[in-house]
DNA sequence: TTCTGTTTTAGAACTATTCTAATCTGTTGA
DNA sequence: TCAACAGATTAGAATAGTTCTAAAACAGAA
C-alpha cells in the first residue's frame, strides 16, 4: 500500500551491486531508477543532477554509468557515432531510434522475432543481439 | 571473358554518382570497390591509400566516404561509440560484430527474419532495420 | 576518532571527426 | 588550346565526447 521508497531503493541497489552508496551515486541512481525506463546520455544525466542542486562532476557521471553497466544495472546502447546512450531497461528488448530527435523507444523483446540466426563465426559466441529500427519524421 | 576493368569501373561509378572523378576519389573508389565486400574505417582507408603511394589527406577520405554514402555507394554502420565503419555492401543485410577484433561480418538479409515488428511511433516511418549480433571470443 | 582504501574532482589529455580558408584541379566553351 | 571558374583538396585548427591524472575529500572500519 505504501508508495515507492526512492531513497531506500537506491541505497539497496548500490549495496547489492557492491558499490559504496556515496552521495553522488545515490543522486544518480535516484535520477536513473526512480522513474520508469529511461535512455539517457552522460551529458543529459549530468545536466539533470546539477539541476537537482546536487553538483556532481562529469567524470563522476561517467564513472558511475560505467560501474552501473558493469553491475548489470544499465546497458549501453550504441546508435550514433560519438555518443552513448545508457538504458535502465536491462531486460531483453530492442529499440526504435528516432534519428531526428535523438530518442530511443523500447520494443519489448517478445514483440520481435529474430529467427534463423546463422551460427556465429568459428571460435566466437553470441553475447547479445541488438535490433535497431531507425525511423525518421514521416514525409508530410 | 575479360577480367574486371578496375579503372573503368571506378570512373563509371563516380560519373554515375555525379561526382567528379578526381585522382583522389578514383584511388579511394578502387580500394573500396575493386575487392569484394568490405567494412573499413576512415583511418584504415587512409592508411591503405597512403600505402598505395597515392597521398590523400584524411579530410578528403572523410569527404569522399560521406559523398559515397550520400550517393548510395556505401552505408555507414554504427557499432562502437566513437568510430564509424563504412560498408561497401549496400544490399539488405545484417552483421556479426566481433568485439575483440573490431571486425564486421556480413549476414545475408535473407538469412535472418525480423518478424512482428511493431508499428513505428506516430508520425515516423521506418528508414532501416539494423540487426547487430555482438560476438566475443569463445571462452576456452 | 583515527586510519585506510575508495571516490570524487578539475582540468588536462585524447580520439575521431569536422571545419576553415587557402590552394589546386577538372571541365567547359571561346 | 587555354582561360576562367566552380568544385575539390589540403594542412592544420577546432570541436565533441570521453577518459585520464593526481590531488583532495570521504565512507566505513576499528
Ligand atoms: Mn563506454
Ligand atoms: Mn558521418
Ligand atoms: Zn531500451
Ligand atoms: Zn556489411
Amino acid at each position: 500500500m505504501s508508495g515507492p521508497r526512492p531513497f531506500a531503493n537506491a541505497l539497496e541497489l548500490l549495496r547489492n551491486a557492491g558499490l559504496r552508496p556515496t552521495r553522488q551515486r545515490l543522486a544518480l541512481a535516484r535520477l536513473l531508477f526512480d522513474q520508469g525506463d529511461r535512455h539517457v546520455t552522460a551529458e543529459q544525466l549530468h545536466a539533470e543532477v546539477l539541476t537537482a542542486s546536487m553538483p556532481v562532476s562529469l567524470a563522476t557521471v561517467y564513472n558511475a554509468l560505467h560501474q552501473f553497466v558493469g553491475a548489470g544495472l544499465l546497458r549501453e546502447v550504441v546508435v550514433n557515432p560519438g555518443r552513448s546512450y545508457f538504458d535502465t531497461n536491462v531486460s531483453d528488448h530492442h529499440h526504435f531510434f528516432l534519428e531526428d530527435a535523438g530518442k530511443l523507444v523500447d520494443i519489448p523483446g517478445d514483440r520481435i522475432d529474430v529467427a534463423n540466426v546463422p551460427a556465429p563465426p568459428a571460435g566466437t559466441a553470441i553475447r547479445r543481439v541488438d535490433v535497431i529500427i531507425r525511423v525518421e519524421r514521416e514525409p508530410a
